[in-house]
DNA sequence: TAATTCTCCGTACTTAAGTACGGTTATTGT
DNA sequence: ACAATAACCGTACTTAAGTACGGAGAATTA
């Protein structure tokens, strides 16, 4: 059993985070003792270990939500969660190759200029025709 | 010249927008006429396509107000601003692409999973010698 | 016992890039 | 001339995932 502070250092996070799952509803907050503090279960610590590793993958904390929902039961789901943000993911991955393609232009265009007046960068940001000043 | 109305829509952005970028300084604000409304040039609207355009690459709208800062002069450093936004981009596309196996990998032993009792997602998820609920 | 540290709790602030609202004035269309 | 738009303006709200603050009470340490 731990207070609210050592359960915050064992799962290395401030102990504002766990207040603020426990308002988001991640996770159970203890009855209050007629004296002393709180004390969380070891089950509470496993919760928010989870879930960071969970916020590693790249899932919200609402997805994170539904997984410990799901987690007693229905695997198939869980699955689906996962294929989801693996979409998700890939589809990031895609955009951004596309900008690093474009910067990539842009900063070998930069290379071979050697108009000190004018920036290619810039030039190829303004729409043709126009000028920014 | 434009109104607020006309320039918005020529760039294809809310009014509000627009209202933000001069609360931002990133465009300027006609002075208002003593009678009538304010009138924007030609080059206001140049300026939010560009801004439109950067965005597109990933440039964030502080960042812009640099880029505008650097048009007229150093391309050097905009390269340099560029080249910041492309170290930037290919770090997220690396973790991203940690991210894409680790689901993948999840989701493939989900899918040879016959033990409908467990999920390994979830498993993988929680921490050795640990216990969910 | 006194001082310090911890918990508890509600509320407000943070970032980024806007969006929404509500009231007032100005302009345009009929 | 009168109704319907549009502009103006300040302020507040939005999302996500927390962080910070301030005051009150409880617990630990010297």
């Amino acid at each position: 059993m731990y207070t609210i502070s050592q359960l915050a250092k064992s799962a290395d996070v401030n102990v504002e985070t766990i207040r603020y799952y426990e308002r988001q509803k991640l996770i159970e907050q203890p009855k209050k003792p007629l004296q002393g503090y709180r004390k969380y279960p070891e089950e509470t610590l496993t919760k928010v270990l989870f879930i960071k590793r969970a916020q590693h993958l790249g899932f919200t904390l609402s997805e994170i939500d539904a997984l410990i929902e799901l987690s007693t039961g229905s695997c198939h789901e869980v699955q689906h969660l996962a294929e989801h943000k693996l979409d998700i993911v890939q589809v990031k991955i895609k955009n951004l190759k596309r900008l690093e393609k474009s910067l990539k232009n842009l900063v070998s265009s930069c290379q071979s200029n050697s108009d000190t007046g004018s920036c290619p960068i810039i030039d190829s940001l303004v729409p043709a025709g126009r000028r920014l000043s």
